[in-house]
RNA sequence: GGGCGGAUUCCAGAGCGGCCAAAUGGACCAGACUGUAAAUCUGGUGGCUCAGCCUUCGCAGGUUCGAAUCCUGCUCCGCCCA
């Protein structure tokens, strides 16, 4: 095996991190690995507690690929037995505990959106269930022996929850053991993980000293925010981009990605060099069109991300319509005026335009609806056999069949 | 085990007998503007057969002409003492 200068790998490592530790102890192992042609081994946790991967997941991913292109041992650790616990990092609520089977069901969801980012053929692919479901309590007990209360409370998620009087449950304590304790099992090199995980990963490497193994490099990433600009990106929030999203709308979504956090979506999504970035984001609409194309392209293709970017064009620049139009045709259910006819606001809530005939009414007199590309501000307006395009905003539209 | 405090619409958080479908902020939606689905500004955000009607303020009862607001019990949660 042989491996790139350790100067050229700390490069391509340290792009885009926020904290090493340490830095030098990296330096001599990739030194090491390099003398012995012995690829490092490195570990990235994945607690499968929700049905889908998005842009935020990737940053660390990327991180991965990145080692993977060095040539070292990525091993993605599936956390099937910690995504029962809950991490409680950054968090101000205790998580909901997941069943086995959703587990095992987000697992199998989450492979293949990793399959996206990562050469998913080349992985080392574990699960921390292959040590703990087999454990008994006893060595729980063993296990929370080896960290005290004090060194659990310094921790900022818990001291935030304390102080503010939201709970903390027992066994969110034992998280953090239960992540250092995979990597005593892998024997880890590095541990990756976004910036609120640096105490999980710390604790790894007490664990790991205690077992006389040396203690593992932590590497953490940024945490991506998401499209409000202001929260970190997740699906809960809704402002979240997902990898398993069409290249219309992932296109769509970038071009709303507040224009402060151009430069660092192109740092942690994109290979884009920060020399040609800098300039690039001075001119904002230009630069976000390059980001939707290059992470589009990531994800589905340059013909994709091209098709993207003309609708993207055609609809928001000139009004136009999307590339894909549901129809929607009356049913017995659909409730008619006197006369037969469909009322429009009964119209967008059956179509699923609008969540209601109420909210459908409000859009309309909002001057949200356009009805063959005219606005429509008349709440009674109701129609009769014919073809119709009803738009309800710019994205949401539909093409109504009424035969009659 | 004992004492205290709390549960409000998507979230946070006002309201403490009628003026409450419920302030304010966030989030979201729509409109204007900009070759940006950014920023800014404006409007909206329980449902409906919509100038009216119906259902919401932890759950179940009760007092009252009238309750998110008062009383009783229950459930859940936080804090303090042991």
């Amino acid at each position: 095996m042989k491996f790139p200068p350790v100067e050229e790998q700390m490069a391509v490592i340290e792009r885009g991190i926020v904290d090493l530790v340490d830095r030098q102890a990296l330096q001599a192992r990739l030194e090491l690995s390099r003398t012995e042609g012995r690829p490092l081994r490195v570990k990235f946790g994945i607690d499968p507690s929700s049905p889908d991967i998005h842009l935020g997941h990737t940053v660390p991913l990327r991180k991965l690929r990145d080692f993977q292109r060095l040539g070292h041992r990525v091993i993605v650790l599936w956390g099937t037995a910690t995504a029962m616990v809950g991490d409680p990092s950054g968090r101000n609520k205790t998580r909901p505990a997941l069943t086995r089977e959703q587990v095992e069901q987000n697992k199998q969801t989450y492979r293949a959106q990793v399959g996206a980012v990562l050469d998913i053929a080349n992985i080392e692919e574990r699960e921390n269930g292959e040590w703990f479901l087999r454990q008994s309590f006893m060595d729980c007990i063993a296990l929370a022996s080896r960290y005290t209360v004090a060194r659990m409370l310094e921790r900022d998620d818990f001291q935030k929850r304390y102080k503010e009087r939201q709970p903390i449950a027992v066994h969110e304590f034992l998280y953090p053991l239960l992540q250092g304790w995979d990597s005593v099992e892998l024997c880890c090199d590095i541990e990756i993980g976004g910036s609120d995980q640096l105490f999980n990963l710390l604790v790894g490497r007490d664990l790991q000293a205690q077992s006389n193994q040396t203690p593992q490099i932590c590497l953490t990433m940024p945490l991506l925010e998401g499209l409000d600009g202001s929260q970190k990106m997740s699906k809960s929030l809704n402002n979240s981009i997902g990898v398993a999203e069409s290249a219309s709308q992932q296109f769509g979504k970038l071009m709303k990605v507040p224009n402060e956090l151009l430069a660092k979506y192109f740092l942690l999504l994109t290979d884009t060099p920060t020399a040609v970035v800098e300039p690039l984001v001075q001119n904002p609409l230009e630069a976000k069109f390059a980001l939707a194309a290059a992470i589009v392209t990531g994800f589905h293709g340059n013909d994709a991300a091209m098709a993207a970017r003309a609708e993207y064009d055609r609809v928001h620049q000139r009004g136009g319509l999307p590339d894909e139009l549901p129809e929607w045709s009356p049913n017995q259910d659909t409730r008619r005026t006197a006369d037969g006819r469909v009322a429009l606001p009964t119209g967008i809530a059956a179509a699923g335009l609008a969540p209601s005939t109420s909210d459908a009414r409000r859009l309309i007199q909002g001057s949200g609806v356009r009805v063959d590309g005219v606005v429509c501000t008349d709440v009674n307006a109701a129609f009769g056999q014919g073809t119709y395009v009803v738009q309800v905003g710019k994205t949401r539209a539909a093409r109504w069949i009424i035969r009659d």
